[in-house]
RNA sequence: GGGCAGUUAGCGCAGUUGGUUAGCGCACCACGUUGACAUCGUGGGGGUCAGAGGUUCGAGUCCUCUACUGCCCACCA
């Protein structure tokens, strides 16, 4: 006999138990030969983040996928680390920093570089420690950092091979500026949302000498002094050069060879016509703003028009803004709204809606500003990324996220890869200030835009200039986005470029399992680097899941508060019920509406787990339990409910398997919950406990709670390795881990319908019983008897050979089997083919009974219709497959017979 | 503007390739026994599967349209 405690307290095991796990060295893989390999690498979380249940899905999954096939036998190496999270780490330093009144500016680079990795030291791993509180078997020997030597220098190997190969260029375009991170961003990472704004639209003045002339050609509709020009930013007329109109735009026509005075700073301006102008927004008049503006540059290009930037880094007014310099943006606008005013060129204002870019790390409005930036050429990269997706080397899960990554890979645009920041890759270029000064520096940033002069890309930092031998030489500033190191994690972190064993043996990975949001950021550019750089694909397939929400629908964050922490709901309800919850209620890529109660499921059921353990554990003879399975079967005649179960069991084990192969998460855990709670629990143990001492019924429940355990790991890996390590097993099992235990096998052989069939029947006898002793309040302790009225057959046979159980799972006193005639006041029920009578002496109330039965009558003859006119329908008979035309005969045979004697009994009723 | 999801019981959701009587959890009602479990057991009530049309012998499931909700993408200033 076994004791477990009389309930089970995850937080007194579950740190315990992964202390030991990791001290085993279980996470750990290696190349080995004679094993396949299955890898994963981790969507590196940033090392500001703390836990989400974002996170706590996603890494629950990865972790059951691991689990999975270690047990499968497979050599499982699930890659952890994190990035650097330049941007959102350098803000955070900086916040730090402010609070002792230190600006980065004032300590400089070196020193805030330096405070940035203190700052990693002490803060950076919160996020593993957490991984770790989830139960993840992580390798984390393995553990890698976006910053770490090895990935850095794949970072540098990888910028000097595309600029080598002229996919890396410097020039000057318009880029995502965030003013408060004073940083370029890539598109991706500026955010599009909706923004009420306003729609002012300003009289521009015709140039004073054409006027005229512009009133006598363009009728009477035209203003004759000025054009009005709509627009949403105001402030940016102030870099205007040009008004642009549609060619075909007929009230336009006598702009022709003229120019306009830019109000208040009374530059002149010229007209364009080009078919870019939509005619339909506004008045058709597009003010021209080149330095501020995609379309705007567009126009500037095509026209030559000069480029001013009227704002500094921080997007106040430059010089460039005359009178409104030093004014913020916004300032600015309204300032300059009023001037216009005055002047009297403002006409009106009307609410307008429409999506402005956002910075992705502080949210502020994202300026598009023209800037010297280096860029990746993306077109000749995402061509071979198309087609191993469209070839389906690679998979998406669910399949409509192909779409989706084939739909943005087309349209792909050049990637901003510099950053104004300093924590983070440096770019490995060198200026050589003697050559590029010849050529012409721009903005103090280096040389001139898409030359080459003085430029000088290198993994180290040369000691003179390889053109002029000058040793004047000075790094590129910027660093690079946080997205170039991490688009080579697949390969970066098995030691790329140097070809090593690990590299060889787990690359490319299987699978990749992450969030919607990230497919562009990351997946995107990994499937790019992997074909680019290892010449193969990354991984094989990719898994999106759902985003995690709370109850009213919106996106878990911070910043609103709606934040359900994993880490305080493991310390609720325990690790397990955690992760089981959360597997159990996120269907395939489907998003999770998320409350806390819903972990209560997860509790419930890891206690279920614990009680049907201890009562097993503590009935349980060790020295009976110790056989081989199948060769125990083999000379074993096994009763009814004991084939059932194994059954069961195999069934569930296969689908489960299925579902994991296919990432539905969701389905196997359901299925494992609906097996241990409904069919183990609810009717096998309970038929069990009045054969417990006796042989057969020991290896049953020992064998399928022990290979439960084990299916049901990968989901909930404390307790099943709790209760495991408290099994009776041999020596040498002794002292290892359920985490290394083989992933059981589907013995089809023990898989049998038939017994499903049949174990149905009892149940559904069992339960008509129960239901009526439940109709007419018979209490539990009353025992009283029933009797079933059975025909001759293969049912009578069932029947009898098992009245034991249905006694016992009745609670009757008797239960007899044969051809009965129903006594008087007996209640009845019908099941199938059988009559069940229950003699109720003095109890049965006919009214009640009647309306019972009338009921049950009303079930049925509505079924039977349906089916009646199913069964008279030619096409019905002539189209439908075989087996479902037979189904539904013997149903309906089957309901006639149950339909008659539920009738014949209303008629005694009667009498 | 383009695309993608979702709409099934009071609430939150499943529902494989179309095929018997549409399921699960929570909530609800009734009753609770001998030692696994009140984080429980037994029984019960509750749904014209968003709406309309179509394909089919047969539609929650496939097609078209509509409505509402949510998300993603997008250079109409």
């Amino acid at each position: 006999m076994i004791e477990l405690a009389k309930t089970y307290d995850p937080h007194q095991v579950e740190d315990a138990i992964y202390k030991v796990w990791e001290e085993k060295g279980y996470f750990h893989a290696e190349p080995n030969p004679l094993k396949k390999p299955y890898s994963i690498v981790i969507p590196p979380p940033n090392i500001t983040g703390i836990l989400h249940m974002g996170h706590a899905l996603n890494n629950t999954i990865q972790d059951i996928l691991i689990r999975f096939k270690r047990m499968q036998g497979f050599e499982t190496e699930w890659m952890p680390g994190t990035d650097h999270a330049g941007i959102a780490t350098q803000n955070v330093v900086e916040r730090k920093l402010a609070k002792d009144g230190i600006k980065r500016q004032e300590i400089g680079r070196d020193k805030f570089v330096e405070e940035v990795w203190k700052w990693r030291e002490e803060y950076g791993s919160t996020i593993i420690r957490q991984l770790k509180k989830l139960g993840c078997s992580c390798d984390w020997q393995r553990i890698r950092f976006t910053m770490d030597e090895g990935l850095s220098d794949a970072v540098l190997e990888v910028f000097v091979r595309l600029y080598k190969k002229g996919l890396i260029y410097r020039g000057n375009y318009i880029i995502n500026w965030c003013p408060r991170c004073q940083t370029a961003l890539s598109d991706e990472e500026s955010q599009h949302k909706d923004v009420d704004g306003m729609l002012y639209y300003i009289k521009y003045p015709i140039k004073a000498g054409e006027r005229k002339k512009a009133k006598g050609s363009a009728g009477k509709t035209t203003e004759e002094d000025h054009v009005v020009i709509a627009t949403t930013r105001p402030e940016t007329m102030l870099g205007d050069v040009a008004v642009a109109v549609n060619p075909k735009d007929k009230r336009y026509k006598g702009l022709k060879g003229k120019s306009l005075i830019l109000p208040i700073l009374n530059r002149e301006l010229r007209v364009i016509f080009d078919s870019l102008v939509d005619m339909k927004f506004g008045t058709g008049a597009l003010k021209v703003t080149p330095a501020h503006d995609p379309v705007d540059f567009e126009l500037g290009l095509k026209y030559g028009l000069e480029q001013i930037n009227v704002m500094n880094d921080d997007a106040t007014i430059n010089a460039r803004g005359e009178d409104y310099e030093g004014m913020d943006r916004f300032e600015a606008r309204e300032a300059i709204l009023e001037d216009l005013k005055e002047r009297g060129l403002f006409i009106k204002a009307e609410p307008h809606r429409h999506a402005v870019g956002h910075c992705y790390r502080c949210h502020t409005m994202v300026e598009p500003r023209l800037c010297p930036q280096w860029f990746v050429k993306m077109k000749p990269l995402a061509k071979p990324a198309i087609d191993v997706v469209r070839k389906g080397r690679i998979k998406f899960y669910p399949a409509r996220w192909t779409k989706v990554y084939l739909d943005w890979m087309e349209n792909i645009r050049d990637w901003c890869i510099s950053r104004q920041i300093w924590w983070g890759h440096r770019i490995p270029v060198y200026y050589c200030k003697k050559c590029y000064k010849n050529s012409g520096a721009l903005d103090g940033r280096g040389p001139a835009i898409n030359g080459k002069e003085g430029i000088i890309v290198s993994k180290t930092r040369p000691q003179t200039c390889p053109t002029c031998g000058s040793a004047e030489i000075e790094q590129d500033p910027d660093v690079l986005d946080t997205w170039f190191s991490s688009w080579l994690w697949p390969f970066s972190t098995f030691g790329w470029p140097k070809e090593t064993p690990e590299l060889k043996y787990f690359y490319p990975t299987d699978s990749l399992v992450t969030a919607q949001e990230i497919i562009f950021f990351w997946v995107a550019r990994m499937i790019m680097a992997g074909l680019e750089f290892r010449g193969d694909i990354p991984f094989k397939s990719v898994y999106i899941h759902g985003t995690v929400r709370d109850i009213t629908g919106t996106k878990m964050s911070k910043s609103l508060g709606n934040i359900i922490d994993p880490l305080e709901m493991i310390s609720k309800y325990g690790t397990d019920a955690l992760r089981f919850s959360i597997i159990s209620i996120t269907a395939q890529g489907q998003d999770v509406f998320l409350s806390e109660s819903k972990f209560e499921l997860g509790r419930n059921f890891a206690n279920k787990i614990w009680n049907a353990s201890r009562f097993i554990l503590a009935n349980l003879k060790p020295e009976d339990v110790g056989v081989d399975l199948c060769a125990f079967f083999k000379k074993t005649e096994l009763t009814l409910p004991e084939r059932w179960i194994l059954s069961r069991f195999y069934s569930t084990l296969a689908y489960v398997g299925r579902c994991l192969d296919e990432f539905k998460f969701n389905e196997a855990a359901n299925s494992i919950y609906e097996f241990v709670w409904h069919e183990f629990c609810d009717w096998y143990i309970e038929i069990a406990k009045s054969t417990i001492s006796e042989k057969t019924s020991q290896i049953i429940l020992y064998k399928v709670l022990e290979k439960t355990l084990h299916m049901l790991h990968p989901f909930m890996p404390f307790i099943t390795e709790e209760i495991w390590q408290k099994l009776p097993r041999s020596v040498d099992a002794a002292g290892e881990s359920i985490m290394v235990q083989p992933w059981p096998h589907v013995q089809k052989e023990m898989i049998s319908r038939e017994a499903e069939r049949q174990m149905t029947l009892l149940t559904h006898i069992v339960t008509a019983v129960r239901n009526m002793r439940a109709f007419w309040s018979i209490e539990p302790k009353v025992r009283i008897e029933a009797m079933v009225n059975v025909q001759e057959g293969p049912d009578e046979k069932i029947l009898r050979d098992n009245s034991g159980f249905i006694k016992q799972m009745a609670r009757l006193a008797d239960f007899k089997v044969g051809r009965y005639a129903k006594p008087r006041n007996a209640a009845v029920a019908v099941v199938g083919s059988a009559e069940i009578y229950m003699p109720l002496e003095g109890l049965i109330d006919f009214q009640k009974e009647r309306a019972r039965l009338e009921k049950e009558v009303l079930r049925l003859e509505n079924e039977m219709k349906g089916l009646t006119s199913r069964l008279a329908d030619k096409s019905f008979l002539s189209k439908a497959p075989e087996d479902v035309v037979r189904k539904q005969r013997e149903r309906k045979d089957e309901l006639q017979m149950q339909l008659e004697k539920v009738r014949e009994n209303l008629k005694e009723i009667c009498v």
